[in-house]
DNA sequence: TTGAAAGCGCTAACAT
DNA sequence: ATGTTAGCGCTTTCAA
């Protein structure tokens, strides 16, 4: 295995340039007041001694570590199954990167990896942290809380005001959940379908729950009343989807539309259908949500669907988190009509994308 | 936003315990030395004021992090999309915890990352590094050599001994890549199968051009001379299986039997085998590579493959890195078997894993 | 513009 | 068994 090596100081630096640390500390965290032969002459002594600052120390004096950490609250299985969360952390990461900031992925499954994420957390080895996947009762907020750490969330977090994680001041990105669920199904009504069914994502989830009300608000207004067996809880995956859609048509036979709470549902209720003899859109018309573009329009037929930015919701999230952190030298300019005051948040829009399948 | 806290430190615990700052550390640090009535009367104090180790500071005198990274050269889409890293990830992730280490995943995609990771790496946040994915031209392993970070690399690395990063002790740990593929070719060839095509995956990772050693081992053995057009290559993704089988079947025709570099790239073949109104495996028999569950056993008909077994290699690396390391509070025992050595080469065994494909 | 010196929060000798 | 003290490598006043 390659060994540790020991790595020069700022010291040795010194010493071989022949000038004070403090100036060779100067020219390494930008050069300001040093003036150029000297500053040339540190720079030489850097380079040949391959001269690396030491974190540990700098951070011990700045208390900034120039890293973020992300979050995600899932197993590893589920995290690399999805794409939603590769798209967000291209946007994160693209973000950070921008701004000279390192992205430290912190996955955690279970009780025992969230005492120790809480611990790194308030160990103080990142200046802010970016938080995914919470669900409704999950302790994790409240420990990250506790640590101390600037966060924002990634979609509107579930807890209420009387749990101990509440904070009138959480910021969080999420997208227009409810409205493009209703956008959906009106889009289903105004194609003449009236037997509307949903297949919902995991409850204890707001987008989840978001969708569902959405759903609700239109089936409310425009049919009076809605059939209660007509909606299926599900869990964001194909297989879930596969599962509601059966259990779907053995309880609605009549049912003439379905709105999937994501893609992936959408895929395994579309496998079912056409198992079932059922031709999509003409005997069934399916809407998706995410627009997760190697999913839809790969689909048979091809999906329409509730499109959101997942990359750019990413990007908010870390521009958000940025912009709050105190003083360094990698502030990204504020939000315009972003106020970058604590409790901020950020509600993008969703759009109907026609497809083939509705 | 939730806003930063100012944290307590040493000295103030200390003071409230009414001990010295060295005693409040020893407690943190396991107890050892401190008498009963005092440990508890520190512990309190640690309780009450919340205190949580500054993790730069101790860095800084102990020159231990417990954290690792593990490099990925690949963009996130791809990192993602691959279950093969899931797997690894996940077998990694539970040994590190085992010994309380933090896993921190750096992403790289392209060569700006390069110099950014090398950065991380040589600032001391980590004890090690895990490294994956490389390529014959990748100049990140120059780099990670050069930040003096002890290292383990996942898939014996590519490149020769005349490179910048020639080091005879690099560690490794791999499956036999080159004997699965001897093991699938002679299966192919038990079952009377004589035109047998090998699609091969990008030539310049190591794991790839083994396998396709492997190929042409048994093709130059049992039939004195093979066939060039019968090897086709391509990248690992299902895509490019597709486009190669393509190619395959336009020059081929005649071809009876493939041996698909990995699982992904079988199921690209296998669709379009299906296409061609071949049937598998009566007319054209396939063989896979990796035994990635979830694919294979979902493909029609169900692959046949060379098993080697990822998590359990993510854990060997991480297992091999911890052990090397310099004395710190967690390192596992030593691999029965397995010198701790620099320069330790692991290599797993593969097995073929028949079903219905071939 | 440059250097000297203090100190970030912690651990580890060394004293007691 | 407990306390005292000297740094770890760096940034940042403050003086020169």
């Amino acid at each position: 295995m390659t060994e540790a090596v020991s790595r020069p100081t700022l010291e040795a630096v010194a010493a071989r340039a022949g000038v004070s640390r403090a100036t060779v500390s100067r020219v390494v965290n930008g050069g300001d007041g040093v003036r150029e032969p000297l500053a040339e002459r540190v720079r030489r002594a850097v380079e040949e001694l391959g001269y690396v600052p030491n974190q540990a120390a700098r951070s011990l004096v700045t208390r900034r570590h120039d890293a973020v950490a992300v979050v995600i609250a899932e197993p590893e299985t589920k995290v690399f199954a999805d794409p939603f969360f590769a798209l967000q952390l291209r946007g994160i990461s693209k973000e950070l990167t921008a701004h000279d900031n390192q992205l430290v992925l912190l996955l955690t499954e279970g009780r025992a990896d969230h005492a120790r994420v809480a611990r790194y957390l308030a160990g103080g080895h990142v200046d802010g942290a970016l938080v995914f996947s919470l669900h409704l009762d999950d302790p994790l907020p409240g420990l990250i809380h506790d640590a101390g750490v600037p966060t924002v969330f990634g979609g509107r977090p579930g807890w209420g005001e009387d749990t101990p994680a509440a904070d009138p001041g959480v910021a969080y990105v999420d997208c227009d959940n409810r409205g493009g669920a209703r956008a959906a199904v009106r889009h289903l009504l105004d194609l003449g379908r009236r037997r509307i069914a949903h297949i919902t994502g995991p409850l204890d989830q707001t987008s989840a729950a978001d969708r569902l009300d959405g759903y609700r608000d239109v089936m409310a207004d425009v049919l009076g009343e809605s059939d209660p067996r007509l909606v299926v809880q599900s869990d964001f995956t194909p297989a879930g989807g596969e599962r509601a859609m059966r259990e779907l048509l053995g309880r609605c036979p009549d049912v003439d539309a379905v709105f999937a709470a994501n893609d992936l549902t959408a895929l395994g209720a579309l496998r079912v259908l056409r198992e079932s003899g059922r031709r999509v859109p003409e005997d069934v018309a399916v809407v998706g949500f995410d627009d997760m573009v190697p999913v839809t329009e790969q689909t048979e037929p091809p999906l329409t669907t509730v499109r959101q930015d997942i990359e750019e919701m990413g990007r908010l999230m870390a521009r958000l988190l940025l912009q709050g952190l105190p003083d360094g030298r990698h502030r990204p300019p504020a939000l315009p009509g972003v106020p970058g005051s604590p409790g901020t948040a950020v509600i993008l829009p969703t759009t109907l994308i026609r497809r083939a399948s509705a």
